[in-house]
DNA sequence: TCAGGATTTCCTGATT
DNA sequence: TAATCAGGAAATCCTG
């Protein structure tokens, strides 16, 4: 049974627009990124249709859960239609929250223990890996971004989406699927997308998160940065890019965008040096600093949830 | 319908 | 030589 039928059977359609468009996970952009970034002896070669097998459950996106689900009821030819909405409606951070019973409480018995075991495995076989990846890589600030990012209300609670409000609207919204920055301004964007009176419900910006947002985010938020930027200088905002067009393409995957390329993101990247969103490295490839008028970014902001 | 913002696309030339 | 940078110009998409 293919993802599509169970969110017909489950009457999970409403729910499945929701999601928020959580770029690697889509399969136009993953041979390249699966080839640049992860080494998963354990992977399934259908790699395209199982992005959450490469990821630690706890980076999972809503999607991505919904997506294992889906892979288990087939396996355990368990009948989705006595699955709820509301029971499917939650991201990894949540998921691996729950113990045996509630899975047991929310999946039934059968589909309840077959999901916590196979969880379990999970956790067990990226935990390691997570960790260590994180220290190595974000040493200096993960555990700040961490304190300021909340993991996201689970979309069981789709009353906070009204009925007319579309995909795009949710994604440009909600960053990452997986968190939620507390307000991370945009200085020019001016719609309140990021003041935390409109953190939920959900307003948008006309064209969604903006490129240097979604630059930013990609830096501060670990879990997305699997090797494809990194800081040069964190205080002082300057940073580099290690996959250039992974990036591009994962930009282009976002605004819907296949023939994105590097060249074309670093073209809409110059731009914002006149309006000083970002400054010139000069002599210095792939580099660019954050502006003075880009927020979001600093350490005391995120500490402090400005 | 129109104006304006934010890219996107294409291009040429310079630099690494 | 390829990749990247720089920036002009025009096109495109979207919103108000």
């Amino acid at each position: 049974m293919c993802l599509s039928s169970v969110l017909t059977c489950a009457n999970l359609t409403m729910y499945h627009t929701a999601v928020p468009d959580v770029l690697p996970q889509q399969p136009s952009v993953l041979p390249s990124i699966n080839t640049l970034q992860f080494s998963n002896p354990g992977c399934s070669s259908n790699i395209s249709s199982h992005w959450y097998r490469q990821i630690s459950p706890h980076c999972w996106t809503a999607e991505d859960v919904l997506e294992w689900i889906s892979d288990h009821v087939e396996s355990t030819k368990f009948d989705a239609s006595t699955l709820s909405l509301a029971c499917c409606a939650m991201d990894g951070p949540t998921l691996c929250q729950m113990n045996r019973d509630q899975m047991i409480g929310v999946f039934g018995p059968q589909l309840g223990l077959h999901l916590h075991k196979n969880l379990q495995e999970h956790k067990t076989k990226y935990a390691e890996d997570f960790v260590s990846k994180r220290e190595f890589d974000y040493k200096d600030d993960y555990d700040l971004a961490s304190l300021t990012m909340e993991p996201m209300t689970p979309l069981g609670d789709t009353e906070y989406l009204s009925d007319n409000q579309s995909e795009s609207e949710y994604s440009s919204s909600s960053n990452s699927g997986m968190f939620e920055f507390s307000n991370l301004g945009s200085p020019e964007s001016g719609s309140g997308e990021s003041d935390p009176e409109f953190s939920y419900p959900l307003i948008s910006t006309p064209r969604g998160t903006h490129l240097w947002e979604f630059i930013r985010d990609i830096l501060i938020h670990p879990e997305r940065n699997q090797g494809l930027m990194k800081w040069e200088d964190r205080r002082e905002g300057v940073f580099k890019f290690l996959k250039s067009e992974a990036v591009a393409q994962m930009w282009g995957q976002k605004k819907k965008n296949s023939s994105m390329t590097y060249e074309k993101l670093s073209r809409a990247m110059r731009y914002y040096y006149k309006r000083e969103i970002l400054e010139r490295v000069d002599g210095r490839r792939l580099v660019y600093k954050f502006g003075k008028n880009s927020s979001g970014w600093k350490i005391e902001e995120i500490a402090m949830g400005m």
